[in-house]
DNA sequence: TCGACAGCTGAGAGAGCTCTCAGGTGTCCT
DNA sequence: AGGACACCTGAGAGCTCTCTCAGCTGTCGA
C-alpha cells in the first residue's frame, strides 16, 4: 500500500488544551507512524521542546500557562529552529500576521480538516528529515498526497481538493474499512455540521471517476460501516 | 527583498528542444539564482544529467534524439535519482500516467505559467539540498511562496492563486520595475492568448486587497513600463 | 488646451467546486 | 412479503475565481 516509506521513528509534539481536538490530532498523527507527544499547556510544551529530539512542532495560540506565540519566539530566541506549525481561531482574536514574524513555519486556522493538518506536518517533517515524498498505491491506484496526483492504471484522474482527501483517507487505511464518521472528521474537520450525507456524495464522483470508467470497483461499500479501498 | 535565501550553486539542466520555450524557462530560472544549463535533445540531456551534479532536472517528454520517458527510465536504472520535473503536452498524445511509473517526481502539462513551474522547482530542488523555505519581503509586505500567505504589517491578507502569482513575480523582483509582458508571460504563460488587459485588472484586484486598507501603497505603476513593488 | 493613449475599474458571463435536498434503489430483518 | 433503514444520485443553489469588455480617468506631448 505505502511504499518506501516509514514515519517511525519520527517525533512529533502537539500542544493544544483542547482535549478532544488535541487527541483526534494525536491519533490522526499515530495512524500515519508519527510518533506523538501530545501536552495541554504552554509552558509544558515549552519544556518538552527543548528536550529537542522533535520534527516538527503542532501548536496552538490559546494556551494556559504560556500561549503559543510566546512559546514560539521563546523557542527562536533560544535558536530552536524545530519547524512549528500554529493552530489559531478563526475568530481573529490573536493576530493571525503575528506568528509569520515570530518564525512559524505554516499555520492552520480552525477549523481544519485533518488531512490538511497531517498533509502540511508531513510537509514540514520531511524538509526538516530529507526523507523522500510518497506515493499512496492501492492496486492499480496511485496517489500523490504532494503533486496531488491521481491514476489507476495508464489513465490520469482528475481530482478536486475535497475529492483527493477523501481518497486519500481512505487510501492511508486501505484494506482498512474507513467508518463514515471517520471520514466525515477527516475530510471536514470534527466540527463539521452540515448533512452527514456528503460522504456519500463524495464517494459518489470518486466512484464516477475511478471507478465506472473501469471494470471492477476500487471503492467498496461496507454497509453499515463505511468505505474501503480495495486491489483492482 | 529575499532573506536568508539563495540558489547560487544550484544547478538545474532543462531539456526542452522548443528554443523559444527553454529560453522563457532558462531566463526565469537564473533569474531566481540557479545556475542553468540549457540542452535541446534527449541524448545531450542524458549525458549531461549523469555528470551528476544538478539539484534537478526540468524534462521535456517530447524529444529529438531519445524521449523524456527514456530518459528518465535510463537514469533510475542507473540509480540516478535526481529530482525529475516532467513537462507534458496537453494532447495527451504521450501517456501522462507513464511518467508517474518511471519515477518522475513531479509533472507539469503545457501551457503552464511560469510561477508554477519555479515554485514546483523550487520544492524539488530544496527537498535535495535540504535548504529552508522562503518568504520574500519587501519593506511590510511578506509574502511565503510556501504556504500562499500574505501580510502586510499586522494584517493578513487572504489571495487567490493569481493574485498570489502576480504578487510573487512582482515581489521576486523588487525593487525592479516588471514588465508588463513579462507579468503576463509569467504569471499566464508565454502562449497566452487572451486580452494582456487581465495584468491591469488583477493588479487592481491586488491593490485592493494590499494598498486600499492602508496609507501608502506599494504597488506602483511605472507608465508605458510595468509595475513595481516599493518599500511602504 | 486638446488629442491620443495608457491605465483603471465596474459589470457581468462562464466555469468549477461544494454542499443540500429529496426522491429512488437496494438490503436486511422480522 | 413487507417495512425500516442505509445508501445512492440527479438537480440545483450558492460561492469563488477567472477573464472579457466597455467606458472612464489620468497623463503626456504637441
Amino acid at each position: 500500500m505505502v511504499m518506501g516509506w516509514h514515519n517511525w521513528g519520527v517525533r512529533i509534539l502537539v500542544v493544544d488544551d483542547e482535549q478532544r481536538l488535541a487527541r483526534s490530532i494525536g491519533r490522526g498523527l499515530e495512524a500515519e507512524g508519527f510518533d506523538v507527544d501530545v501536552v495541554h499547556d504552554g509552558l509544558d510544551g515549552l519544556w518538552r521542546a527543548r528536550e529537542g529530539s522533535y520534527a516538527a512542532i503542532v501548536l496552538d495560540i490559546m494556551l494556559p500557562g504560556m500561549n503559543g506565540y510566546e512559546v514560539c519566539r521563546t523557542l527562536r530566541a533560544e535558536d530552536n529552529w524545530t519547524p512549528i506549525l500554529l493552530l489559531t481561531a478563526k475568530d481573529g482574536e490573536y493576530d493571525e500576521a503575528e506568528g509569520f514574524e515570530l518564525g512559524a513555519d505554516d499555520y492552520l486556522r480552525k477549523p481544519f480538516s485533518h488531512v490538511v493538518l497531517t498533509a502540511r506536518l508531513r510537509a514540514l517533517a520531511r524538509r526538516s528529515s530529507g526523507a523522500p515524498a510518497l506515493v499512496l498505491r492501492v492496486g492499480e491506484l496511485a496517489l500523490d498526497p504532494g503533486t496531488r496526483r491521481c491514476t489507476r492504471g495508464d489513465s490520469v484522474v482528475e481530482l478536486t481538493p475535497r475529492e483527493h482527501a477523501v481518497l486519500e483517507s481512505l487510501m492511508r487505511r486501505a484494506p482498512d474499512v474507513v467508518p463514515k464518521q471517520d471520514l466525515l472528521d477527516e475530510v471536514w474537520g470534527i466540527d463539521f455540521e452540515g448533512d452527514p450525507n456528503i460522504v456519500e456524495v463524495y464517494v459518489g464522483y470518486l466512484r464516477r471517476k475511478i471507478d465506472k470508467p473501469f471494470a471492477v470497483n476500487a471503492v467498496r461499500t461496507v454497509r453499515g460501516v463505511g468505505y474501503q479501498v480495495v486491489e483492482s
